[in-house]
DNA sequence: GGCCGAGCGGAAAACCTTTTCCGAAAATCA
DNA sequence: TGATTTTCGGAAAAGGTTTTCCGCTCGGCC
């Protein structure tokens, strides 16, 4: 009985569980047709009362599940999404995969995950790969050219993009870099700051030119902005606040609040107060920032909520697959401790944002 | 030439792109027999260089790749792996799912990613889910029960834990948590701290049970443990930081450094000097706990190397599936700044550790 | 020059499930 | 009661790849 199928393979001796329960066997145990099984589990057609139950009990008995791989042939489709990330460790791009997971489980869907290592030449190759596995691929904050990018959204049947405009028309989610700049610019400038040094982010990101954008809108007369080259991780920030220190800026925009995190780490370990010497803004507001000692001025975006809307971008795009809808999420400025005005104007104006 | 097989469905008449390419495709633009294509594309046997040619430039001009689903069909494995994580916000299990993420594709291994929301409940569900679509599973500090957990190892067919030990001979790789909290202990003991609250994790988990242990040995007559509940988020620890402070202990020992930056966080709200006024450890050595300030004293761990020897485990398993190999993984005590000599006796012991 | 072996390539089965097509039985109606 | 429709279940094909089995051809050796 429960060696119906087990017979053939067992030659191993060892320890081998019996091979798992086909269709067949669970037809054969509830004497019924493959078929009939099949329909009680998928409900594709109704079955009397009889057969189901008996399938029903083979099935617990037998403890089959169908196998996904037959099934997936069957369909052309895999219940799975892939998502390629720069970098695991960085705990945006971990909420981000948190939101869309989470939304892709609520739909059966399964999540597969690839790490590219902030290196854009393996970008393409992972998309490429988790693409013949899932039936679409979310793309987090690519690095790779327009032009990549272009080619890959015609190899990948269904491409969204987190963080990444292009003119391809590909469905996108991405955030208002430019507005939370700017509101981060206006609020220094507000608070007397004459001179900024920014912490740049990877070249290659879309989003760093976005913030680009804002910032040399920002600049003019009254804001001039010092760039120093630096990255994406903490250890980045880190490494560049002595550069940014040596600018004599009285204030410091980071890339993220990632990177953010590490400049106030050095400027703590130089001996260099926050705000009252300098002040230090991030971008993105991920959970550490509220717990730093200053606590961070910075902008908000709900990651999870970025993710989510990239799964809802990505069944949109199964059902028409036309159009490239893009949403737009506007970040919102959070002013905390981080910020002040600066040491020279420091009695003439108050002393943080909040106090107006 | 390029309409080959596209015509038979062209339905539709939207931009639908042409249906992927298969082996008989290829086989008919080579001028040989799909079998041929096979052997060329898997090197199972050797294929003439006049044929290998053909089928190259077939497969190149097509853009074929061959349908993981059939491959999946008759191979009986999908060269995949499911990770299954209590919470992907938290920078403990990021960095373990990225050790395993990357150790994966060197191996030319997928990963799939569920995330239980610290839900115990939903665990089994989740791990039954993606052994379907994995070769097996990498449960990550699972909160089940024993029980549960023994039964699931029947079920998938090769699951390896990371931070959890069971009588059921399931191979896991874990941190030695009883090494870690008892040499916190010691160095709070030695410091001159004599009451210590504790600020538990998740009451189901492995990890807590271990260091419950611990914490037990270490007690006696010169140590005092108050337990607090709390958590295993850094909110967690932040809420359950006042009660700690009103133990009147002098030293926090927090479950781990997600809950430590929590705490800390209230600590520095509140006023309260680290470690002048209270000393706070934490467990992990996440890459934050050097950027707070005072920087963290705490236990470090080397997350994603725990993912890699998760994923070395996973490949033995298939190997030969028979014994229950374990890996303990000790961490190292690192005395960094929130640990010091309590107030009490600040005068007549050294300040922190390090100056002996 | 004939025989044997090796090497190469094709036909077909197998993997497991879903779905279409069809036959049989039951139910409905005149 | 006989004819017709409906319902239900089985047989078989399809989905794409790998692999076994077998036949063919070409080379070498006697």
């Amino acid at each position: 009985m429960w060696c119906n199928a087990a017979m053939g393979r067992a030659q191993t001796g060892t320890g081998a569980r019996p091979p798992r329960a086909t269709i067949i066997d669970v037809a054969r145990e509830a004497g019924v047709s493959p078929a009939t099984v099949s329909r009680v589990l998928t409900g594709s057609k109704p079955v009397s009362a009889g057969p189901e139950q008996r399938v029903r009990a083979a099935v617990a008995r037998l403890g089959y599940r169908p196998n996904p791989a037959a099934q997936g042939l069957l369909r052309g489709t895999t219940s799975a999404v892939g998502v390629v990330v720069p970098d695991l460790s960085n705990p945006y791009f971990a909420e981000v995969l948190k939101g869309v997971t989470n939304a892709a489980q609520q739909a059966d869907f399964r999540t597969l995950v690839a790490d590219t290592g902030e290196k854009a030449a393996t970008e393409r190759d992972a998309a490429l790969e988790l693409s013949r596995w899932a039936d679409g691929v979310v793309l987090c904050s690519p690095r790779m050219s327009q032009w990549e990018l272009t080619e890959l959204a015609e190899a990948v049947p269904r491409l969204v993009c987190v963080n990444r405009l292009s003119r391809a028309s590909i469905p996108a989610v991405a955030v208002d870099f430019e507005a939370g700049v700017a509101s981060i610019c206006r609020h220094l400038r507000e608070l007397g700051h004459r001179r900024v040094a920014y912490l740049r982010g990877p070249a290659r990101a879309w989003s760093e030119r976005a913030r680009q954008r804002a910032l040399r809108a920002a600049a003019g007369p009254d804001l001039e902005i010092v760039q120093i080259p630096c990255g994406s991780s903490s250890v980045d920030g880190h490494r560049a606040a002595d550069a940014a220190l040596a600018t004599r800026a009285t204030a410091v925009v980071a890339f993220s609040d990632y990177v953010a995190l590490g400049a106030l780490a050095r400027f703590d370990e130089l001996g260099v107060s926050v705000p009252d010497e300098i002040s230090l803004t991030g971008f993105d507001d991920i959970s550490l920032s509220r717990l730093v000692s200053p606590r961070l001025t910075t902008v908000t975006v709900n990651k999870q909520d970025l993710g989510r809307r990239a799964w809802e971008l990505f069944v949109e795009t199964g059902a028409d697959g036309e159009d490239g809808p893009v949403v737009m999420v506007t970040p919102e400025l959070v002013v905390r401790a981080s910020t002040g005005a600066p040491a020279d104007v420091a009695g003439s104006l108050p002393k943080t944002a909040a106090d107006r």
